[in-house]
DNA sequence: AAATACTGTAACAATTGTGTAACACGGGTA
DNA sequence: TACCCGTGTTACACAATTGTTACAGTATTT
């Protein structure tokens, strides 16, 4: 999945770097300026973590980060603090407001990356790796194990992910733009006709002897997964 | 349950500072102002974890890891380093000296907490240094002893860690990213490729006659031990 | 029925992931 | 000092997965 984040900050070298570091990971990237500029984004747009300078021309870092932990509706988006080096000793004292992660200017990108993924996965404990089962089909996401018929059936990667999300969407019509977006990730630049490909690829897997019960066609619409 | 923390510090507002953050987790801050001092206190306190600050006005905060680590009254004592920042390059090699976690200053208080916890729950499992077997395999913790099918076998520090993981561990795939985190201790960066090649050297090292049957790649997700 | 639009399918190409060996480096030790 | 050991990195080969395309087949519209 897409990693949102914002970053926040006002020189404009450090932000290209950034970009150009997090983007190479894989991450979207939204900049803020200002730390009113970053109030306005974060009214609108869905943000997944903030990284967020500790000295800023309007705002000071730690007063945003209060204001968003304050914010019921924003208090659970996780802030990793960039300090230069040197203000550390008050920074020890600004841990109170709320930040989950410092980060010391300069910093490595790997490093970077690392606390960013850390307190991503802190924040976000696992989800769902429950099994799910339906008719003859069981899926582990634990194990990445799928039996269908209690045959076991080797998937690839994203046959896996298709198969999961159909079990978890079950009953609705997706679109092969929606398939895209959910299965492949968002701005992932593939033509449409591929999922056809890959439902094919699905479908010949867990068919019990030539026919697939559960993958039905809409023509014009897309694609259900349905008894 | 209560914990026992023992904080090894020379600097007294860190240590105020971590007074009250850890006594606020509900946590018995034992106190400690140079390694000497800790060594005593070691002696007669029970601890159930330490906080070694590296820098220390006699003994170096490796040193003391080190002596904790090879006297085994003390060796199951978990150690977390504190390290400054820019020192870190040497420190990555701490993790060698029996480390198990080591927090970069400054460090946030969520930061520490969860490290502390994530240490003692990876340590404690009381089976820990119970011998753990499974068809073939046997590893005893205690004495690091590994076995396969009666023959020793001899495993470098991090095969064994990575082997005592799996085997306590199965049935579930973890990614390279897991693996470090778990086996290599957190916020250590190393490539993950790098898993790759210890993967390897334990399936070489577990393997019957050539065929190692338990380790089974995930293409795409990681690894998963199982039978 | 013909034309059109959409989907199924196979074959191929491109991309990506993994196994493996070789090497580099640092710490410890003889 | 030189050597050994454990570890991390990298390069290369190979294998698996994925994307694209063309064509065949089927449904829908005119």
């Amino acid at each position: 999945m897409q990693i949102r984040l914002l970053v926040v900050e006002d020189e404009q070298p450090i932000r290209e770097m950034l970009k150009m570091v997090l983007s190479y990971q894989n991450m979207i990237i939204i900049e803020a300026e200002t730390g009113n500029a970053a109030l306005e984004i974060l009214k609108t747009e869905p943000v997944d973590l903030m990284l967020l300078d500790w000295m800023l021309p309007d705002i000071s870092g730690i007063e945003i980060a209060k204001r968003i932990k304050s914010n019921s509706n924003l208090s659970k988006i996780p802030v990793i603090m960039l300090t230069a080096k040197g203000e550390e000793d008050d920074k020890i004292r600004g841990l109170e407001c709320g930040a989950d992660d410092y980060v010391t200017k300069p910093f490595s990108p790997k490093e970077l990356t690392a606390r960013i993924k850390a307190v991503l996965r802190r924040v976000n404990p696992s989800k769902d790796d429950k099994e799910i089962s339906f008719e003859n089909i069981r899926l582990d996401p634990k194990s990445h194990a799928v039996t269908v018929s209690d045959q076991n059936v080797k998937l690839g990667p994203l046959e896996f992910k298709l198969l999961h999300f159909f079990l978890t969407h079950q009953n609705k019509v997706y679109s092969r733009e929606q398939l895209l977006d959910n299965v492949w990730g968002t701005n992932v630049f593939v033509e449409e006709r591929t999922v056809d490909v890959h439902i094919r690829r699905l479908r010949k897997a867990i068919s019990v002897n030539g026919a697939d019960q559960f993958i039905k066609t809409i023509r014009g619409a897309g694609y259900i997964f349905a008894s």
